[in-house]
DNA sequence: CTTCCACGGGAACACTGGGGTG
DNA sequence: CACCCCAGTGTTCCCGTGGAAG
């Protein structure tokens, strides 16, 4: 019988190296980030002459190099230490993946080799492990936060801390790098944590269409076989990135995409048709994914909005009526409704998703509400739901069940 | 000027899953 | 082992508030 991995295997007409696409991927070249580059090493610098670097906050909109740029510095930064002998270490978190002040501490206090489980101490508890295991050794000290404004809601607190941990050091100098996508991010914490955090700032502009334009050419002169793009398929890319604000990242998976749809369909060449469907494919994918992990609750209400839409034909609801028909699913079903100010956050979060568009509008005497519509496709959301729908009514049933038992 | 409805901030609570201690 | 402590999350309760229609 034949393998079949078999046909996986063959070489691909068109990808050279994929992963040249992937965002994981830090290139060793930064186009048009030369002044940031220099900026930051010239920051960092201080940590090669024995003394403490300044603080640093760096922000600017989704895929516009910033973690690339701190990476790649950083890497650099690292390999010189070792070449001069210079004790320093360096740390990068994700505040995406550790949001509050114990887990950012917990996870820094473990890489300094200090025991401490993820959940369950006092947090000043960690917190002093941390600054012990920082402290144990005379050497630099630099923290990467990355995604900083996603820790903010829930532990500003740990920003504060961060923030004046240096005066509480014997032996080691820590200094701290913020990144944010959020360009208010900072005005928004108080002031002295502001001031100590952004001694340094430096700001990633969006890239303009040129600037994109030479990024993908770049990669896809490392990622593709030669000449295998049609000639309009990175101004494509270039022209639909730019309506994201110059995010690379977007358009960089947008030609992986486009590419990996051309190899699958045998073809030789990437066509500018292999784009569009590869756009449809990734916006597909997204709704779907969202769609499916929203917690059942979310779920119930984007179904009321859905149903309002096809029944009562109409595309902008009030919070009203999708409340009351919110409330009927859950009576139909024997669930508990949420409370009408929790369903407000719900569909909210809805907005941010960019599942719904809610505006606050006044309607004088008809009191404050929220106008809602759905902003994607109907059947993405409804072919999303469906599925994801017997199941938790089947859990549903079988709770029920094994409580009467 | 009143009135109306839900927005949205804030406090309080319940619950979960993990600690340490005696 | 029983028991209490702790952070984190999702929720409810309470309530002051916006602002155009009437």
């Amino acid at each position: 019988m034949e393998n079949i991995f078999l046909d996986f295997t063959s070489e691909s007409g068109i990808f050279k190296d994929k992963e040249v696409l992937r965002p994981a991927y830090i290139p060793a070249y930064l186009p048009h980030r030369k002044k940031q580059i220099k900026n930051l090493a010239g920051a960092l610098s201080a940590a090669l002459k024995g003394e403490t670097p300044p603080n640093i906050f760096i922000y600017g909109k989704s895929g516009v190099g910033k973690t690339a740029t701190v990476k790649y510095v950083s890497t650099e930064l690292e390999a010189i230490c070792k070449k001069i002998d210079s004790k320093c270490a360096i740390v990068y978190i994700n505040a995406e993946i550790f949001d509050t002040q114990y887990r950012v501490f917990a996870y820094l206090a473990r890489v300094f080799n200090k025991r401490v489980p993820m959940i369950g101490w006092p947090t000043d508890m960690v917190y002093s492990e941390f600054k012990d295991g920082v402290d144990a050794e005379k050497r630099c000290v630099i923290i990467i936060l990355d995604e900083v404004d996603k820790l903010a809601s829930k532990g500003d607190e740990a920003l504060y801390n961060l923030s004046k941990i240096n005066s509480e050091l014997n032996n080691a100098r820590l200094c701290i790098i913020c990144i944010s996508n959020d360009v208010t991010f900072m005005e928004l914490q108080k002031p002295g944590v502001r001031a100590s955090l952004s001694e340094e700032t430096i700001l990633f502009p969006p890239y303009d269409a040129y600037q994109l334009r030479d990024i993908l050419v770049d990669r896809a002169e490392k990622a593709f076989n030669i000449s295998v793009l049609d000639d309009e398929v990175i101004p494509l890319c270039v022209a639909f990135a730019a309506q994201e604000h110059g995010d690379v990242r977007k358009a960089l998976n947008l030609l992986r995409v486009s590419g990996e749809i051309a190899d699958l369909t045998k073809s030789k060449k990437v066509h500018v048709e292999h784009v569009r469907r590869a756009r449809e494919h990734i916006d597909e994918g997204r709704i779907t994914e969202v769609v499916k992990t929203l917690p059942l609750q979310s779920k119930l209400i984007l179904n009321s909005v859905i149903r309002l839409n096809s029944e009562g034909g109409k595309t902008h609801l009030f919070s009203g009526e999708v409340y009351n028909t919110y409330q009927n699913i859950c009576d139909h079903l024997g669930i508990e409704s949420l409370t009408q100010r929790r369903v407000t956050d719900l569909i909210s979060e809805l907005d941010i998703l960019g599942l719904i568009d809610a505006r606050v509008v006044n309607r004088g005497r008809y009191g404050r509400t929220k106008e809602i519509s759905l902003i994607v496709p109907t059947e993405y959301v409804q072919s999303a739901l469906t599925g994801e729908y017997d199941e938790a009514l089947l859990s549903i049933k079988q709770k029920a069940e094994s409580s009467t038992a």
